[in-house]
DNA sequence: AGCACGCCGACT
DNA sequence: GTCGGCGTGCTC
């Protein structure tokens, strides 16, 4: 007997489920069953869940193998291929294999079973409190409705209310009914359609005969090409019902459900492409990517090319090459530049065959643009992150740009990094994978010296224009200078030089545009008593808050907790407070107070909350309705404006100094991606870099748009103590309310770690100590780093760690966060 | 994750 | 004595 055929006729699979569990289930089916990549609805516990077959299942050690209920997919949801990622993913980042797969899914896709309950008939006198409670929740609304069983318990907040609900039904007074989890919504409309041609008058006279309103209604549709929605035939045309009905009984119509896609893209017409001629490094560039495309085992080619240099070009033609052989593509973007101007430049070449994975996509768009391209309507997918799962077949080309970019990795589990996951997934697929940046990140970097990935490079402008000169203005001279007429301060002390303020006056003489950078939002980032030195801080979160001076509140910028801005101190009183720390609100105050005038346009996460809020920002700004663009780093990538002349950061130390070895590489690369938006036209430009630390190696490259000197001084500083890419990290938090349990846990991990380390020192455990944000959304933080030279050496211990390892005490959680890119 | 079971202290 | 809170273990 094999393990598959139990019982005559049933077979076993092992299905993955969307819950944290590392591990499979094994359910039967009758028949053959069902391809990897099904999904299957299953009885799990007390509840019913859609899952995922990956494979042949095994009865051994489990108890009562129950039957799948019903198989949802005639073909599989997920390809082969992408399984295959998915099984690396989870077993990569040691992440459970169901929620790696449905990270890869459209969220409809995995829906659970949902109890519903509603009184029917008085419930006993005399009850406990809690019956009485849940009676009294029930009966809110109209008499005997249904309220949904897990909205009633986190209202009530009672713990688990099913001993409760048990009671009542055993008393006879409960309805309960349980909804299965749903298949997701498609949008329809009906839809008539020709399914002949009636060419031959006399034929048509012999169909119609008198029947005038079914003659007008057959011409009608022929003049549509056979093709028209029935509520138009009825509405517009005018036709009734009957006429339809008439003409579907002779055989010439049917009328039949079609699908409406929800695509938010589809009216906004994109512009026609633009044809120059490439550059010679461009077609070099071209070149060693295409000769990829036909390898057997095509190498990932890193795409070193500087700001304006014309990256997105060679990724068009390498798309094109791609399309060509009939073979589909998946573009990743950094999610904020997923806005207008890269995702339309893709649209204008390509036209129908693309699907935009936009964040701001509703469930229901997300899925409809996943189906196109798992039905193959569409074949190149261009997104943020998780656009590297879309559903494309035959993958010739994986482009990921802005490749440093950390919003490629996801900060809650599976912790992947998409980049990463790219050559994996592109290697799987002989497909070439392209990572382009001007700012690679060093782990990048680092492959291509090792002659790992291949490296290209684009190191000049296109049309010959140069890279605009940069300065470095030092604010610790300025600050000690007499103030002059220029200059332009606020409660937070300087903020513009004078050599910026006379920058920005020339821009707005000659009506060119202006850049701002500064990376901080709000007004203040924290407000401080001048009495006894209180700072605000958030009561969630070991963090100041945020003064937001439009709102008059105070933000925490983690949890979004807020409150009222304070008018005096909350431990002595005072009413001298100072609101210290400048952020864009207030920049936005002191800019518009300077060049009066001017139009001042502020782009940052509080100013861009709508769907279409950076579209029309940034069609403001293109259409020169703007002088002076103010903003956070989302100003700071893919913008081309050939009218900004001047980009001016207004602090360049915001976040040098935070406790995370990326701190210097994450400047070095945002003052590089700032200083390309300027001068991409003919007009030329000019960078004006405020800072205290001129002397600084991320400031000095950026000064010289030196990367490779960047690098070269960056990969020595990671040397002592040993920091990526030179060695692997995982970064593991424990956290619970209580701070004593969290520090406690961190201890019994490392000692549990330790333990089981003994034989061998290839992974070196550092900490435990509190997190840099020590209190975060209410938890506090303990964490301790792992350490290896070898990947698969730190991939061992963290599978066993996340398998083996159970915190003991209330409420504490474990994350495990491998190839970390923030430690806070 | 979501649920059940079983152990404890705190009240009618 | 039960009620209700929470730690612990399981889900094929």
């Amino acid at each position: 007997m094999t393990p598959t055929s139990s019982r005559a006729g049933r077979r076993l699979v092992a299905v993955a489920l969307p819950v944290p569990i590392h591990g499979t289930f094994t359910y039967s089916v009758a028949g053959d069953p069902p391809a990897p990549g099904t999904r299957v609805r299953v009885p799990f516990g007390r509840q019913e869940r859609i899952g995922w077959v990956v494979g042949e299942g095994s009865a051994e050690g489990v108890s009562k193998v129950r039957p799948v209920l019903d198989v949802l997919d005639e073909r599989p949801s997920i390809a082969p291929e992408l399984l295959d990622v998915c099984r690396w993913m989870a077993q990569y980042y040691a992440a459970p294999p169901g929620l790696a797969i449905a990270a890869t899914q459209p969220a409809v896709l995995s829906d659970v079973s949902r109890d519903y309950i509603g009184l029917d008939g008085e419930p006993p006198a005399e009850a406990g409190s809690r019956v009485v409670r849940l009676v009294d929740a029930l009966r809110e609304g109209e008499a005997g409705s249904l309220h949904r069983v897990a909205t009633l318990r986190k209202r009530l907040g009672m713990g688990s209310i099913w001993p409760e609900i048990r009671a009542l039904k055993a008393a006879g007074v409960l309805r309960h009914e349980v909804v299965p989890p749903q298949e997701p919504s498609v949008k329809t409309h009906r839809v008539v359609r020709t399914l002949r041609d009636l060419p031959d008058l006399a034929e048509r006279d012999e169909i119609f005969g008198r029947a005038h309103r079914q003659r007008e209604a057959w011409a009608a549709l022929e003049d549509a090409s056979g093709r028209l929605e029935l509520s138009h035939m009825l509405d517009v045309g005018g036709f009734s019902r009957s006429v339809v009905s008439g003409l579907e009984a002779k055989g010439l119509v049917e009328v039949v459900d079609e699908e409406v896609v929800r695509d938010p893209f589809a009216d906004r017409d994109p512009p026609a492409p633009i044809d120059h001629p490439l550059t010679d490094d461009q077609r070099r560039a071209l070149e060693a990517i295409r000769a990829e495309i036909g390898a057997d085992a095509p190498r990932p080619v890193l795409l070193h090319g500087i700001t304006g240099s014309g990256k997105t070009r060679v990724y068009i033609e390498v798309l094109k090459a791609v399309i060509a052989r009939g073979r589909g593509a998946i573009v990743l973007v950094p999610e904020i530049s997923l806005t207008p101007q890269t995702v339309t430049r893709f649209r204008g070449w390509f036209g129908d065959r693309v699907a935009v994975l936009h964040s701001a996509l509703s469930d229901g768009e997300r899925y409809d643009a996943w189906r196109q391209l798992h039905r193959g309507e569409k074949t190149v997918a261009v997104g943020a992150r998780s656009a590297l799962f879309a559903p494309v077949a035959n993958l010739g080309a994986i482009i990921v740009d802005e490749e440093h970019d950390g919003s490629y990795k996801q900060s809650d589990a599976p912790r992947y990094q998409a980049r990463d996951l790219a050559v994996v997934r592109a290697g799987l697929n002989r497909a070439v994978c392209v990572l382009g940046s001007a700012t690679p990140s060093l782990e990048s970097w680092a492959n291509a010296e090792k002659g790992k990935y291949q490296r290209v490079s684009l190191p000049v402008r296109v049309a010959g224009r140069p890279l605009p000169p940069v300065h470095l203005l030092d604010l610790r001279k300025e600050r000690s200078k007499p103030k002059t007429a220029g200059g332009a301060a606020s409660e937070a002390g300087l903020v513009l030089t004078d050599r910026l303020v006379q920058a920005v006056l020339a821009r707005l003489e000659r009506n060119e545009q202006s850049i701002l950078l500064l990376n901080r939002r709000g007004y203040a980032s924290f407000v401080q008593c001048r009495e006894c030195g209180e700072v605000g801080q958030c009561p969630n979160c070991s963090i100041s808050l945020t003064y937001h001076r439009r709102t008059g509140r105070v933000v925490c910028h983690h949890c979004r907790y807020e409150e009222p801005a304070p008018s005096r101190c909350s431990r002595c009183g005072s009413t001298d407070l100072s609101f210290r720390g400048l952020g864009t609100e207030q920049v936005e105050r002191v800019v518009v107070e300077s060049f009066p005038g001017a139009r001042v346009a502020r782009m940052d996460v509080d100013t861009t909350s709508g769907k279409w809020a950076h579209h029309e920002i940034l069609g403001r700004v293109e259409r020169g309705e703007v002088d002076i663009l103010l903003g956070t780093q989302m100003i700071a990538k893919g913008l081309d404006f050939p009218r900004v002349t001047l980009v001016g950061v207004v602090n360049a130390d915001v976040g040098i100094h935070l406790p995370d070895f990326r701190a210097s590489e994450r400047t070095f690369q945002l003052l590089s991606q700032v200083a390309g938006r300027a001068g991409r036209g003919e007009l030329g430009g000019e960078v004006l870099i405020q800072t205290s630390l001129p002397e600084h190696y991320a400031l000095q490259s950026a000064l010289d748009h030196d990367y490779p000197g960047f690098a070269r001084r960056e990969l020595e500083e990671r040397l002592n103590p040993p920091y990526p890419p030179h060695v692997r990290l995982a970064n593991v938090v424990i956290s619970s309310p209580d701070d004593n349990v969290a520090a406690d846990q961190a201890e019994a991990a490392v000692a549990w770690l330790r333990h089981g380390l003994r034989n061998g020192p290839a992974v070196t455990i550092v900490g435990p100590a509190p997190a840099p944000i020590e209190r975060l959304h209410g938890r506090w933080r303990w964490h301790f780093l792992l350490r290896a030279a070898r990947a698969s050496d730190l991939g061992r211990v963290c599978r066993g760690f996340v398998r083996g390892f159970q915190p003991r005490g209330h409420d504490v959680r474990v994350a495990l966060d491998r190839d970390p890119v923030a430690l806070l």
